[in-house]
DNA sequence: TCATTGGATGAAGGATTCTTCAGGTTTGGA
DNA sequence: TCCAAACCTGAAGAATCCTTCATCCAATGA
């Protein structure tokens, strides 16, 4: 199945020469400009190419159609995200509950932040591209991460709760979407981060209590 | 301004006659059906029209062009929702703060679920039309007649916190938004609308404790 | 009954967009 | 230097799609 995917929507050829690597990234780095600027709607192959300094054929050499440059700059996306929360996962075992979900909560938000507008813009096509299916796979994943870690805390007695974990991240991603999509201040931001943390740890407290 | 918005995007002639009345329905009920089933990027005037049983002429004689059509139900839906969470605030006002967090809560969820395919439906479609836009007027107009049902709380000193509003919100429709994009069961709605009203009264009680 | 207004039709114009491919340019090793 | 492989070009084919408008049908009320 992985493999359908692959011949479907993944890259057509990898670059070899430098030249090349230089002319996928001016590619992917148009796309996103070029959906910040001009909308979803009217994000065009000739126009992403013309952005990126390249001509059309040659993008079409590297992703097979649209879609699959879209969907190659959501997954780089997403994994980029993945990777950082499950770095914080790593680091953070062995401590005390509380502190687990800050360092979690707050790498979700630095990896979202580092590029927001590629957040931004991927909000405008993800519904195109089996979107919620990356987005659920992205989630289970991190919800494995952050279940291993729970293991670890000092101060849990019961088993983690798989459910309390998915509301978690989707309350986040919800917060950060609409903070994002308003183009919020750094200031706000801050505030939005700090209150996430507070969210978080909260509910799973009275989660974990009620569950006792 | 509303009258730029209304001349541009706003329907271009009412029904007067029953028959037309049913038409216009039947024209909204298909462009929900149409989004779900062929998804937002082929969801075309003609597909539309056909579905609902008219002709492409009579489509365009009631709304000036695709995106007014769009527009036109997202509309209407938030409005749905959003009378639905002003009545509860109503409901609720002089109740203590945690069941009035509780009424709307599942106010605002039960709204969502009534029609769970048109909310599924429109997310597919909310970049394209300025969604955004129209989801922040809508957040803030919940957020008004929450803070005015706040005020009347018994148990509540301080003035109520506008932020930790907003973050409550945002929560909770990234939660929605997933459960209804994963296609969840009734069983998991349940358990999702019991840990909404759980989170935002466990995140409500810290914030205020935070602000004193 | 009959004129007037509302309502519906759908072929066709006009405009975009995706994608290909035949041929030219650059790179790197032999 | 020289060649094969890698890379790039961009005009043009093929396919859609949005929107209009001339024309016909239905309802209303005087």
């Amino acid at each position: 199945m992985a493999a359908d995917v692959a011949t479907a929507f993944g890259p057509r050829k990898m670059p070899i020469q430098t030249r090349a690597t230089v002319t996928v990234g001016a590619i992917c780095e148009a796309t996103i400009q070029v959906l910040l600027s001009h909308g979803a709607d009217r994000l065009t192959t000739t126009r992403v190419a013309a952005r990126a300094g390249v001509s059309v054929g040659t993008l079409y050499q590297y992703y097979p159609n649209k879609h699959s440059l879209l969907f190659a700059v959501f997954e780089d996306h997403m994994n980029k995200v993945s990777q950082a929360v499950e770095a914080a996962c790593a680091d953070a075992c062995y401590r005390p509950m509380s502190e687990m979900i800050r360092r979690v909560v707050e790498a979700f938000v630095d990896a979202k932040m580092q590029r927001a507008d590629i957040s931004v813009a991927l909000y405008k096509v993800a519904p195109d591209l089996g979107g919620p299916a990356l987005v659920r796979r992205t989630g289970q994943r991190l919800r494995k991460a952050i279940e291993l870690m729970l293991l670890t805390a000092p101060d849990l007695k019961l088993s983690p709760d798989r459910f309390a974990i998915d509301m978690v991240l989707s309350a986040i991603s919800g917060a950060m979407r609409s903070a994002l999509e308003a183009g919020a201040s750094p200031a706000v931001f801050r505030k939005v981060r700090a209150h996430l943390v507070l969210l978080c740890q909260s509910y799973m407290a009275a989660a974990a209590a009620k569950g006792a």
